[in-house]
RNA sequence: CGGAGUGUAGUUCAGAUGGUAGAACACACGGUUCGGGACCGUGAGGUCGUGGGUUCAAGUCCCGCCACUCCGACCA
């Protein structure tokens, strides 16, 4: 490729309301340009690392014997009813009519088509286990796009889907793609933690997230110091401690409060202990079927919402009470009991189990209740953890901290079990014994923009990013110098050729016809890994440095040869 | 959707108190340069996000709307 001829340009500087390295660095490179929020354009240099990525994928995902197809983009929004995803608030499904007015879901995940393709066919669980994926373009309504390609509103995205007699098999088909999610990061430069973590409405035991630790990144998960221990903050479980104040046997008593006492702080102030001796109360209501939830928990702790959710069965429904919500179950913000408010149901945290009379429960204007305990003097609906992990709280086997850590989830891995095979009819295969049963399924999704920003992030320095060789646009940036001198320009054009032609290697031919030092500056912007140089400095040979290293060499065209082992 | 901010040339930005729109870089042409974003000259490029209002006069003041960025909420 001839740059000059190179549909987009690299700028000086980069625009300024970018924030993250990669939406910097990919818009002033001239990979990408922005549409409208969320959408964007791969100029050619873009293209050329995006296909890259899904190269990568591609073939790692094929050794494992998924076979790609694609499905339509447009789902009959029929499919979405089955399972009832139409009505799954949270996740906000776009819809287009056509001219007929049939309804369709523009796809932001493809469970259902996946599924319902498959059931087409009457399958035996001889023709089990199978997988099968797609790269295609998926539509989310984002409230927010935000970061450049970090989060967006349409992007290409790998998903694959796994259809397994019963979990044995499908355990062993969910490893191997993990095994292979691990590859694939290292193939494109990605350190990556492989994140326990909630998979929103089904339950169920195995997801994984595979996320790149980074100050940009939207995911926050816990880690122990050794590794071993890697949650997501909806997950993550942590030790309590136990917090033993005095004897239990001290009666539960309404005591008179000489001040007014507001919040937890003032409460810590007021009566000399720790906000661990306190109970804390916060209201959720479910937006779905209206009902109110108070959680109670120890003073110091935090309700995670989604851990209350997945208790309650209430997955992406749980709204913060609002005062109108308050004034129905009797009550007003800072006055909120720990039982006893009727047409709320109470689910406690477990650590309302770690200390022994407790402060607060029953606040009124001018009164508190004091020596209160779990158990004896009340009791919630569920004792569970709902609790959200925070830094240096110690693990579950009680030897570590726990350290918080944000990063960019590059990818995922679901166990989806019967959930979509028993919702949508006949999405069944015919066993040993005759008989019809549900596919065990799994999921497994990488997003590629994403991808490459996550690439960006940890690959750049301050003059530009520095691919990694297996997506780089091209493999070598080829700068001539001196090209008014015909010899000059004769020899870098035989070279070029040489190396095309011959040797099919991918090299971006910077002929422009401007100065030396704005070459270099582009090409360590654009970041491809190997720089040739040919000018009449380089005489006979051939100027060589990777984009890694400060260091030239020159060479001759069999040494370079030599370098790229052709 | 709540909070904050920004919209002026392709990009980065300037345009106090209202008075007929500017620079740098990029772009085109000519010339001089030529190993780390060179220089000189010439030129082209703007319904100042949009609609309304106030005013003799609005990029500037007021109101509505739109878009974008950041924080939050949301995120199979």
């Amino acid at each position: 490729m001839y740059y000059s001829k190179l549909f987009g340009k690299t700028l000086r500087k980069a625009p300024s309301d970018a924030t993250t390295s990669s939406h910097k660095l990919l818009f002033q490179a001239g990979f990408v340009r922005e549409s409208t929020a969320g959408r964007y354009f791969f100029l050619p240099l873009g293209q050329k690392v995006q296909q890259k990525i899904m190269k990568v994928i591609k073939e790692e995902i094929d050794a494992t014997g998924a076979q790609e197809m694609t499905s339509p983009v447009l789902h009959p929004l029929e499919l979405w009813k089955e399972t009832n995803r139409t009505n799954t608030t949270g996740f906000e499904l776009m819809k287009v009519k056509d001219r007929r007015d049939t309804e369709f879901a523009l796809g932001g995940t493809a469970e259902e088509m996946f599924v319902d393709v498959v059931r087409k066919f009457r399958l035996s669980y001889k023709d089990l286990p199978f997988c099968i994926y797609q790269f295609s373009t998926k539509f989310r309504d984002e409230l927010r796009a935000r970061g450049g390609l970090l989060r967006v509103r349409e992007f290409i995205m790998k998903d694959a889907y796994s259809f397994d007699a019963d979990e044995a098999t499908f355990k062993a088909e969910y490893e191997k793609m993990a095994q292979t999610y691990k590859r694939i990061f290292d193939l494109l430069g990605i350190p990556v933690q492989i994140v326990e973590a909630d998979n929103g409405y089904i339950g169920g035991e195995y997801c994984h997230e595979f996320v790149l630790e980074s100050p940009v990144g939207e995911t926050s998960y816990l880690t122990t110091e050794d590794g071993t221990y890697c949650a997501h903050v909806d997950v993550a479980q942590f030790t309590r401690g136990f917090i033993n104040q005095h004897s239990k046997s001290e009666p539960f008593a309404i005591v008179e409060q000489p001040e007014w006492v507001k919040t937890m702080d003032d409460n810590v102030t007021h009566y000399k202990k720790p906000a661990s001796h306190f109970l804390k109360n916060v209201v959720y209501k479910n937006r779905v079927s209206g009902d109110i939830y108070i959680a109670v928990i120890r003073g110091d702790l935090d309700v995670n919402k989604t851990k209350l959710e997945r208790a309650t069965n209430s997955i992406g429904q749980l709204d913060e009470a609002t005062d109108d919500d308050l004034r129905k179950i009797g009550t007003k913000r800072g006055y909120v009991h720990s039982w006893g408010h009727k047409g709320a149901i109470y689910i406690g945290d477990i650590s309302l189990e770690t200390v022994t009379n407790f402060i607060g429960g029953q606040k009124m204007e001018k009164t508190d209740s004091v020596n209160v305990n779990y158990g004896r003097d009340f009791t919630c609906k569920l004792l569970v953890d709902i609790a959200e992990a925070k830094d240096g709280y110690i693990s579950v086997d009680g030897k570590q901290k726990l350290i918080k850590k944000t990063g960019i989830e590059v990818g995922n891995i679901f166990q989806l079990g019967y959930h979509y095979t028993r919702l949508m009819k006949n999405a069944t295969f015919i066993d040993r014994d005759g008989k019809q049963k549900p596919y065990y399924m799994g999921c497994y999704g990488i997003g590629i923009g994403r991808t490459m920003a996550a690439i960006v992030e940890k690959h750049h320095d301050e003059k530009g990013i520095v691919w990694p060789k297996s997506i780089a646009p091209y493999q070598i940036h080829l700068v001539g110098l001196n090209l008014e001198d015909n010899g000059i320009r004769k020899k870098v054009l035989d070279l070029y050729h040489l190396l095309t032609t011959n040797y099919k290697l991918e090299i971006l031919f910077d002929d422009r016809n401007v100065s030396p030092g704005e070459k270099f500056a582009d090409a360590d912007l654009i970041g491809i890994p190997v720089r040739l140089v040919v000018s009449k400095k380089t005489g006979e040979k051939i100027e060589y440095k990777q984009r890694t290293s400060k260091e030239t060499y020159l060479l001759s065209v069999e040494e370079l040869i030599e370098r790229f082992q052709i």
